[in-house]
DNA sequence: AAGTCGGGGAT
DNA sequence: ATCCCAGACTT
């Protein structure tokens, strides 16, 4: 497939501009699997600048697999808390577990016992494979994507999973069985820092001179990528609900779907219930009985496939306590050990 | 193949 | 506003 296409001096230029010009970054002191299997989920559709603080706090927090496998589901929810994509870290730590009862502690290195591991997909795979245990193995994400379309013209869509395992191919034959780590972390270096969605660097890149879309001046129209269509706006109230004691109420959300598992103040789809029926609902659905008081102000949030619009009502209850499993009374101190979606950390400012 | 699953930064 | 990010899982 790849004719004249001269590999070994690509792989040389490649892996000598990664050499002098790769960050420094924390997964990258050592060859750990553990560090480089977490910065792997964490780095999952997240930019390398958002992932590095919660990287270290996470190893500080969670040294080994062990620790990871031990702690509360809670804990490791409230280290990723803001991160989004939350499942990823209760797969991870699914996985942990995995490990730590079937392979004694030790991440497998064998393609099928790894790729079976709750949250490592294709991608994840291939990383930790090629990073940790120098195997020339793919590792294909929107990076390698985006270089290969261009150095390659590859004009197909790279929204299908066909087109990507095409891609897959490609990197099989094109990567350094010698250095197959640097060779992955590389090409995904080079997407990050030069070969960009939007206005590349071409005249810095160290693999101009291989590029057929850099010869044909069509660089930026690359990668093909069909386009996703745009989310759907649903209202709610949201209620910042306080007791004379100072205390509001909180509410776990379902352990499966958006945000599972995470904490909220209570919401109510506005729409369905209508403001007219809201305390009475509110009642009837938890068992709470309330009263709606000033609202505070709206909270547009954006999420990958739809749109919440909250509109911020603090509301009065004369209870001390709260019957329904779902909720607990707690104070502002309390609740900040709670994990809670970033929507709702702003709603908080809300309070007093 | 299409939908679900967060949040932020760049443009 | 739109895109996209070191994607995986479910249906």
């Amino acid at each position: 497939m790849l004719q004249q296409f001269n590999i070994s001096a690509f792989q040389q230029d490649l892996l000598r501009w990664y050499e002098t010009s790769k960050r420094n970054l924390p997964w990258r002191k050592d060859q750990d699997p553990y560090k480089i299997w977490v910065s792997e989920i964490m780095l999952q559709q997240t930019k390398v600048d958002t992932v590095v603080p919660y990287f270290e706090r996470f190893m500080n927090q969670f040294p080994t697999v062990y620790d990871l496998a031990d702690a509360n589901e809670q804990e490791v929810l409230k280290v990723w808390e803001g991160l989004g994509y939350y499942s990823r870290a209760r797969n991870l730590q699914n996985a942990v577990r995995e490990v730590v009862a079937t392979y004694n502690g030790e991440i497998p290195s064998s393609p099928d016992q790894l790729g079976a591991l709750k949250g490592v997909g294709p991608y994840t795979k291939g990383a930790i494979l090629s990073i940790a245990f120098n195997q020339p193995e793919p590792a294909v994400d929107g990076n390698v994507m985006r270089v290969l379309s261009r150095v390659l013209k590859i004009e197909e869509d790279i929204a299908i999973p066909r087109v990507k395992k095409l891609f897959e191919s490609y990197v099989k034959e094109l990567i350094s069985k010698e250095d197959p780590s640097s060779f992955n972390q590389g090409i995904m270096e080079l997407g990050a820092l030069v070969c960009t969605p939007k206005s590349p660097s071409c005249m810095l890149c160290p693999v101009q001179e291989y590029c057929k879309a850099f010869a044909e001046g069509i660089e930026e129209e690359l990668p093909i990528k069909s386009k996703s269509k745009k989310q759907k706006t649903v209202p709610y109230v949201a209620l910042l609900i306080c007791n004379n004691h100072n205390q509001y109420i909180i509410e776990k959300r379902s352990e499966k779907g958006l945000l599972a598992n995470l904490w909220q103040f209570p919401m109510v789809p506005i729409n369905e219930i209508g403001m007219d029926h809201l305390e009475n609902w509110f009642e009837s659905e938890y068992g709470v009985s309330i009263t709606l008081n000033r609202k505070q102000g709206n909270l547009k949030h954006v999420f990958s496939h739809i749109i919440w619009q909250l509109e911020i009502y603090e509301a009065r209850t004369n209870q001390q306590e709260v019957n329904d499993d779902r909720l607990k009374m707690v104070d502002q101190e309390t609740m900040d050990t709670f994990p809670f979606p970033v929507s709702h950390q702003k709603m908080m400012k809300y309070i007093g």
